[in-house]
DNA sequence: TGAATGATGCGCT
DNA sequence: GCGCATCATTCAT
């Protein structure tokens, strides 16, 4: 009999930005603090990948704000954006290479309480629709930059939830880099952030 | 149901 | 200064 649940190591991490970005549709993120403990089921990414792409933080090399994302894989990159708003990455591929999977959205699962404190006056299925709900409501800023995913604080799970009708599209509120197809999502979800 | 807009602060040129 | 991997609100259709 297989577990119910299985941590996602690190190797999970160390692969080609699009293999991760679709294979983690679907996978529990959890967030352990002192007082609670946060999952929601992942059902909307992005990929940023290197260099040469345009829309990525680490387009013009690495600074002080980005330099999580060119360390090794399975390391959340946490960043502060239009005054008022964190976006929580997963960082990918090899040392040395810049690359990370935006989480855009997911479905709560546990800690709805401590959630719907956050946001009150939200269906509890919108509570992580969206790149910077998620961080407001999970409670994550720049404190748990570079945090190691596979250690407890924050991690993923395989909960062996296949339940995924994976769909593509273009990436949200870029610029550039437009022409590129790496938003991935589950169709059926409800809690997508935009359609 | 969608387009336009203001809020708000930091990093980089 | 300017631009930004956002969101809630307002106004138009």
């Amino acid at each position: 009999m297989s577990p119910r649940c299985k941590k996602l190591p690190r190797s999970f991490y160390e692969r080609d930005t699009l293999i991760v970005a679709e294979d983690i549709l679907g996978k529990y993120i959890i967030y352990q603090t002192n007082d609670s403990k946060l999952s929601a089921r992942i059902v909307e990414v992005e990929a940023y990948i290197g260099k040469g792409d345009p829309a990525c933080h680490a387009h013009k090399g690495m600074t002080k704000r980005n330099e999580v994302m060119f360390g090794k894989a399975g390391h959340a990159y946490i960043y502060f954006i239009y005054g008022m708003y964190h976006c929580l990455n997963f960082v990918t591929e090899r040392e040395g290479f810049p690359a990370a999977v935006l989480l855009r959205a997911a479905e709560p699962v546990e800690g709805l309480e401590v959630m719907r404190n956050v946001m009150t006056d939200k269906a509890d299925r919108k509570l992580l629709a969206g790149p910077g709900l998620f961080c407001k409501v999970f409670g994550l800023s720049r404190e748990q930059n570079g945090l190691d995913l596979t250690k407890k604080t924050i991690y993923l799970e395989d909960r062996f939830d296949k339940n995924v009708e994976l769909a593509k599209s273009a990436r949200i509120g870029i610029s550039e880099g437009k022409e590129l197809e790496w938003r991935f999502y589950d169709k059926n979800s409800p809690s997508i952030s935009r359609k």
